[in-house]
Formats: structure tokens, C-alpha cells, sequence
DNA sequence: GAAATTTTGCGTAAATTTTACGCAAACAAT
DNA sequence: ATTGTTTGCGTAAAATTTACGCAAAATTTC
């Protein structure tokens, strides 16, 4: 059973891994990507993309490289939020794994390119995960509601051009809050982040809703100036 | 040179440290705790407290065992920000670190127990320190500044009795910015999270300001409904 | 020791922001 | 045709924030 083992130490190292959260967004309801586990420990249960590090990558680069691997998705933003470490949380050896998540457009997804299977849930009916994956999805999302007001995050979970109405849509499923359609357009507004696009003709009905575009221009003006938004 | 090398793995694990930004504050500006390092790498240079994981312990756990053994502090409550992964960042070996942050009361730290060289130094006289550890501090203090307006950790830095106007030089340090003293005291009454204490007789001099302490049953049922902190 | 300065507590008017709605046009469903 | 829904525009009232004034009394300065 005991393999060449050729990397030897004058003290015991844990294993080091990346765990990828990825966040869809279907027009009204917050998704999770999750991944069957095809292998001990844990086979048959779901579970996030993610994997050992290798020993010349950083933990994002990591984070990137499994979460092509194992979902196909491909040059993702990946945003450290935690590193887990109790010492019995994988069965096989000491783990210490680095949780990030990732905002995709849940339309561009070419739905499991690969062999592993690969599924999106809604956050109220993820099944019983692997490892301590439960626990790092609650914080996962926490993390996500905290900073949707500091960051324009919520962008990179709506195709590029969107209505008002998508954005609120959004907005309240992660902050499983309501809002009022006017105070929340108003709100918007004001942060001068979204530009209107294709501009409708001066008499096009009303029910046609204006598409707007996230302004990165002005974002990163507002950035500097430290933008919050209050709801 | 290559001593006993007993611990030996199929793939090579990084080694794991823990490290720790401690902040205190002297009434006026924000403090941090260095050690000078006595080996090499970086022998002489300042940098956190810290060290290598034990096998059985999880970060938290090591963050804290590491403080007590440098600096004498024991039962600190450490914060995991953020784990750093740059495959160079240290020159013997691959070497990953959770970074931790935590505030102390200052005036309670007797200092510099330990045989350990340890100094306060003010942010703005922060030495070149070791490895990535000025990067490490940036993040630490960005971190501070985004986390009191969430959570009453000002508290940590300040004596259990104070007055407002020390609050006040506080949050104004953290957070690099004046307030008008009399809005500030509004903001933070409104919060009910102060309680004054030797509540002075009726016709006590006004020079004498004020003592409150931090309430913390109060602060417990505002957790619940989400405190938020504006200025 | 007298005068000037600083610190604290209390208060308030004006400006700004938030909240909670109303209304009409136009499209979809019945 | 009627009914209900969605969108855009608007606004009055409530709440909050901001920017100060003032007096008492302790400390500092001369």
C-alpha cells in the first residue's frame, strides 16, 4: 500500500488543497456548481470542484487550474475567502484547504463539458455535501452578501446587458431582502455604475424595459473614493 | 546537512505557518507588535509572531500558541484574514501562511516577557520587515478598517473603562478620518451598546468627562439583527 | 493669580437622504 | 373588451445627517 514516497520532511506537513464555490445567477434564484465525486472519501457525494495544490502554484493559481479541470470554466476570477483546518476533516491525511468563490455568468456555462458531473442547485435544496463543504458554503455566502454592498460583484453573475428589474432580482436573492422597484432604480442610478444601452427610440412602449451595461469606466473612478452602497 | 527526514508523502506538501498582526492602540495612534527575528532568514529584521503548524492543531490554534510562546500573550482571540501563497515568499522552502490579526489592550500587555526582542511600532514607523510581512500588514489594517463598522472590535483596543473622546481618537485612527466630536457621541448612544458607569453626581465638574464601558449584552441582541456602523 | 485656552455637555436649524407611495401608458392574458 | 401586470416618472412626509452655537469649568500660560 505504502507508494514511493519521495517527499520526505524533518516535520509533518499537511496536504494543502483549493475548494472553488461557484455562484450562478438564473434570473431569480442564487446557484451553486457541484461536482459528484467519483472517488473514496465521500464517492457518490457532492461536492465542490477543487483539489491539491501543486507544489510551484499559488493557491489561486490552484483554485483556477481545478476549477478548468474539473468544470471546463476557464479563466475565473477566484476570490479567497477562507482556509479550513480541523485536523479530522478528510479521512486520509491532514487537509488544509483554502476556500475560494467565483462569480460566472450562468448562461455562458456550456453545461459539464467534462467527464465529472457537474450540476447547479439552488441554495434551498443543495444536498448533503462532502467533507466540511456545508460549513464552507454557509460562509461562502455570507461572505457574498457582505460584499455585494462594497463591490459590484453582482456584474459577473448577470449577462453583460441586463434590465433594472435582473438587477433587483439579484440583489434581493442575496440579500433575501425586498425592495421597491423605484427606490431601488433611484439607487442605482446614483452610483453612476450602469450606462444605458441601445438607447430606445423616443416613443417605444413603456412595457419594453431600458437595458442598461455595467460601466467599468466609472467603477474604477468610484472605487478609488471607497463606493458603498446602502440598503 | 540533511538531518532525519521521517515525514515523507507521494506528492510534496507545503509547509503550513500561522502568523499574527497584533494591533494595539496608545490613546492616539495604532500600534502593532514586531519581534525581531534572532535566525536567519532575515535575522534582525522585524516580523509578526508566528510559526510553523503542528500536526494536530488547527490555525487558530497555532496562531495562538505561537503568540504566547513569542510574546507572553495568552488567550488572545485571533482573526483569520487571508493565507499567503507566493512560491518564493520564503527562501528555504515552500511555505504557505495563515494570516491572523488581533487586538490587544495595550496598557494589559506586560512587555516583552518572553527572551524575545518585541516592540510596538506605530504604522507610520513600521520598519522594512521580513519576508512578505509588510504586505501582510496593509491587508491587516484594510481589514481592521472594513471590520469596525461591522463589529464592535474597538473595544479590544481600549481599556474597559474610557471616555468618548477616547473612543472617538480610536475609531479616528482606524479609520483615518475626523469626526465632529458631538455627531460621533449621537452615533455611537444611538447604537446602545455604551453603558456609563460611575454615573457621576448631578453637579460634577464638566471637565470630567464622562466613563462608559462596552455593554456587551446589548452588543449580543444587535449581532442578531445586523449592526451596522455608518460614518 | 488673572487671563486665555481647551475640553465637555447640551442643543438646534438646515440640508440631505430615505421611505412609502400615486399615477398613467402599454402590453399580456382571459 | 376587460383585467392584471410591468415599466417609467414623480412627490410629499419622515428620518437622518451635517454643521454649527453656547456656556461651564478645568487647565495652561503669562
Amino acid at each position: 500500500m505504502n507508494q514511493t514516497q519521495n517527499f520526505c520532511y524533518k516535520y509533518p506537513h499537511p496536504a494543502l488543497t483549493c475548494d472553488c464555490v461557484i455562484f450562478g445567477f438564473d434570473g431569480l434564484n442564487i446557484k451553486v456548481l457541484l461536482i459528484e465525486r467519483d472517488i473514496e472519501p465521500y464517492a457518490g457525494r457532492w461536492a465542490f470542484p477543487g483539489g491539491f495544490m501543486k507544489i510551484d502554484e499559488t493557491t489561486d493559481e490552484c483554485a483556477r487550474r481545478e476549477l478548468k479541470e474539473e468544470t471546463g470554466l476557464d479563466g475565473i476570477d477566484v476570490h479567497q475567502f477562507h482556509t479550513y483546518s480541523s485536523v479530522d476533516r478528510d479521512p486520509r491525511e491532514r487537509v488544509v484547504t483554502v476556500a475560494h468563490y467565483a462569480l460566472v455568468k450562468i448562461a455562458e456555462v456550456t453545461g459539464g463539458d467534462d467527464a465529472r458531473n457537474a450540476e447547479w442547485f439552488s441554495l434551498d435544496e443543495i444536498p448533503s455535501l462532502a467533507f466540511d463543504h456545508d460549513k464552507i458554503l454557509r460562509k461562502a455566502f455570507r461572505t457574498l452578501k457582505e460584499r455585494i454592498c462594497f463591490e459590484p460583484i453582482g456584474f459577473d453573475l448577470l449577462p453583460n446587458i441586463f434590465t433594472m428589474t435582473e438587477l433587483q432580482n439579484l440583489y434581493e436573492a442575496i440579500l433575501e431582502v425586498k425592495f421597491d422597484r423605484r427606490n431601488f432604480y433611484r439607487k442605482m442610478m446614483k452610483l453612476e455604475m450602469l450606462t444605458e444601452v441601445e438607447a430606445r427610440p423616443a416613443n417605444t412602449p413603456v412595457r419594453i424595459p431600458v437595458k442598461y451595461k455595467f460601466n467599468e469606466q466609472k467603477y474604477k473612478e468610484l472605487k478609488n473614493k471607497g463606493f458603498r452602497l446602502e440598503f
